[in-house]
DNA sequence: CGTCAAATTGAAAATGGTTTTCAATATCAA
DNA sequence: TTGATATTGAAAACCATTTTCAATTTGACG
């Protein structure tokens, strides 16, 4: 039974006393259409085609608001700037990034996060979430010569 | 046979026709005295002390200096500003992290980094390094009450 | 030892991603 | 509709970090 992003939000927005706007809808669809990793600036420029008025701020603002709905989830990768992933109903997963492309493949191991319980379980810490991120070279990019 | 961190500075600056200087031997004394991991700012903050006359802008280039030469790791972690932690003989270790009161704890696990290279080997991607940071609470925070 | 080109420094200005300010506008409960 | 309140866009502010630049050090060479 997976609740609709769009209704997701309607819901946030309402428990929140917050009120429902045209940008936050049109934000929240390319967002969600993306399926991707997305800074605010590519955010930005997509939402811009079919929304010429748009601006930075708001896509900035909105997509904290969507972070707190528990819409999108911020991450910091090395590359300096925060990068927003639309919260799908799958868990978890962790990423593996391409230091020569940028892409980034997603992956899972339930092992893994056993073991982390451990070490937390060893460490009297009480883990809330974690971050767990491979770099180094694609399939693709492993072929490529250098420079 | 562990070199000196000052000995191991002098060599990479002969190496790269760099100079030595007063400052730089400063600040690497106190990075490396410190022994944990510290801020550009919090260095800078200890410098002080002892060097009142540094300049901030020196600290940011001898820590990255300190990077380029293998004697600082570089790390980000999610409060926002850049961290260098002295490099160690001790190989490798990912982090636990209190999001209350900021504490780090180290920790390394040999059977997670064998699934990391499992997962790695699946996707044929090539891990040049990895990040593994677990944050939630210490023991100790665990304990205070909430507020 | 002096010289002197090249590297380094400190202060201040610049950068660049992100956030805030503010006046104008949109939303929505009544 | 109205009115109180939230939201928006543009521009300014933020803030950690980097760069600029004139003055100062450093160190190879004579």
């Amino acid at each position: 039974m997976k609740k609709k992003a769009a209704e997701q939000l309607m819901e946030y927005l309402a428990g929140q006393g917050l009120k429902s706007t045209q940008q936050r809808d049109e934000i929240l669809k390319i967002f969600v259409g993306a399926g991707r990793h997305l800074s605010a600036e590519e955010l930005y420029a997509l939402v811009k085609k079919s929304y010429p008025g748009i601006g930075y701020a708001t896509v900035y603002r909105t997509l904290k608001l969507l972070a707190e709905a528990g819409l999108a989830e911020e991450r910091r990768f090395e590359d300096g700037f925060t990068r927003y992933e639309y919260r799908a109903t799958n868990g978890h997963h962790d990423h593996l990034i391409c230091t020569k492309c940028g892409s980034i493949i997603e992956f899972e191991n339930a092992r893994i996060e056993e073991l982390q319980q451990d070490v937390a379980r060893k460490n009297k810490f009480l883990v809330q979430n974690h971050k767990l991120e491979l770099y180094g070279l694609c399939a693709v990019c492993q072929g490529k010569k250098n420079r």
